[in-house]
DNA sequence: GTTCCTGCAAAAGCTTTGCAGAAGA
DNA sequence: TCTTCTGCAAAGCTTTTGCAGGAAC
């Protein structure tokens, strides 16, 4: 999980200017135990920004994207959801309730031979089945 | 891999009708080795069937994810694409050339205790990166 | 004969784009 | 001052929905 300071020197280190909307978007996305969409960002912060635009929210975790700094989970069919925690982890949905819970796993002792020339960016494992919660229900 | 036979079997016991169309989606389906989105089922079939709308292969392909007989693909994040393997495997996406490929990887032995008290019924795993043929260039 | 399906058109929802005015450096 | 950014409105795309006519069983 990258600090507020971090992504800050990344965006300065290039050249994406510091504006006080992208760092309330930083600061949110940083604090944030969940994966909030844009819809969730532009809610919880349009009280403290009133001005504030989803059109500079979606510009804003566009450049964060391109530089690795957050993940964009596409585990969600209808809207994207962005995970400022970058190590690889897993991602399991709730059918039921549509939460998303984060689980570690070790990617590289299930590693595959068949990829062994191939470049690997980004790994993504996401779950889909039915949380505890809802179980006991 | 699901044979045709399989596949109208399957709906059948459910009561899905096995309409011209929707046969020939899942002809195209168990016969394609990469993993076509809606419009490239679309245009396939298109001139064999010219009646045939998107909206059927929409309506036939959410029948099929709903009984696991297709997995849904939203490695991409345009539009969604569709596997008739059902077995859990590896998808990665070469983010030059767009090619989605297949790969074997044993998701058992990287388990995560942390999700003991979870029901499982689906694992997708995404791997982006650059392939081996775009490297070479 | 019922029931379900097809395919058109329109709607819905997320995301992107164009652009004039505003703010960062 | 120069460049980049913001935020509005409109457009773009994939996917869904409503519905009248048609096909499956």
């Amino acid at each position: 999980m990258k600090t507020l300071n971090e992504l800050s020197n990344e965006l300065k280190k290039n050249n994406i200017r510091l504006t006080h909307q992208r760092l309330k978007v930083l600061e949110y996305l940083s604090n944030s135990k969940n994966h909030p969409t844009v819809e969730q960002i532009y809610n919880a912060l349009k009280k403290e920004v009133p001005s504030l635009s989803k059109t500079t929210i979606y510009n804003t975790l566009k450049y964060l994207a391109e530089l690795s700094l957050i993940q964009v989970l596409a585990i969600d069919e209808n809207e994207a959801h962005f995970d400022a925690a970058t190590e690889t982890h897993g991602h399991f949905k709730c059918s039921t309730c549509d939460k998303i819970y984060d689980f570690d796993i070790d990617m590289d002792s299930c590693e595959t031979e068949e990829l062994d020339n191939f470049e690997i960016n980004e790994k993504l494992v996401y779950f889909k089945g039915i949380c505890p919660r809802c179980l006991s229900k």
